[in-house]
DNA sequence: TTGCGTGCAAAGGTTTTGCATGGCA
DNA sequence: TGCCATGCAAAACCTTTGCACGCAA
């Protein structure tokens, strides 16, 4: 079950997503973003592992809002803190929190539920997007 | 902006995702069945008020999972409660808690973000499930 | 040398769109 | 009567898959 080779392909891709930072793209994207910088690796293979960093945990997949493909993110290592994700400009924001992991263990204890805070994600505005939309008059 | 017209499609598609209650299911599945209970509504017509619906918060659009097209899931009137999804069973469960509404309150004051409850998931394992796993030895 | 990883192109399936018709206001 | 809503089918699109070759172990 363990991944066999370590391939150059991987490391490019890898690298690639991991250089975005909170930002977000589509596989097509990072296709052409990776053609157009000269690194020769084919779609299919974008895909698929796109597919396994999503079940590793090394990405994160949202369903596509405007006709577009399915968008990701790179989480990184999500051990010790949570997300926040804008939903006007898109930024996935990563902050500590005590009162969270208080809620968590709230919310296990009391509601028996067991939260799995690396799935887990707040969607709401940023603080950006607030001040701009209050400067619209919105 | 508002909606014109009020149709006997829009009435056939809300009352069949509502009747569902807290299932998933993808426009596809809600065509065909819908076809095979002897309602005539367009297969564009289901996409269609999928994704009125999804603007409106009625739905809730998850990304597909194993090849097939988008799930979604019907979340009716979420004022006043939050949700808990399964990611075992798939179940969306409903829940009422003054911690959540505290922590979101604390997340806008002092980590300048504006959380959406009705967008806002919490990802885990249900009780029902951690029994199953803890039965199974897992 | 073995067999997974890769790339290309085609296949498969989902979702959107154009256009003519029907129905609500 | 005006115009949005609908349905059909085609188009567009995203994603997966088959197959032959390359490369890591």
């Amino acid at each position: 079950m363990a991944r066999r080779y370590s391939t150059n392909q991987r490391k490019i891709v890898l690298e690639f997503v991991a250089a975005k930072g909170g930002g977000h793209f589509t596989a097509e994207e990072v296709y052409r973003a990776l053609a157009a910088g000269g690194y020769a690796v084919g779609r299919a293979t974008v895909y698929r592992y796109f597919e396994k960093f999503t079940a590793e945990g090394l990405l994160r997949k949202y369903a596509p809002l405007e006709g577009g493909g399915a968008t990701y993110e790179y989480s990184g290592d999500c051990a010790g803190h949570y997300h926040l994700k804008c939903g006007a400009c898109g930024e996935l924001w990563h902050f500590k929190c005590g009162r969270v992991t208080e809620l968590y263990r709230h919310i296990g204890s009391s509601h028996n539920f067991q939260i799995d805070p690396t799935r887990t994600v707040f969607h709401g505005t940023c603080g950006k997007c607030l001040n701009k939309e209050n400067e619209q008059g919105l």
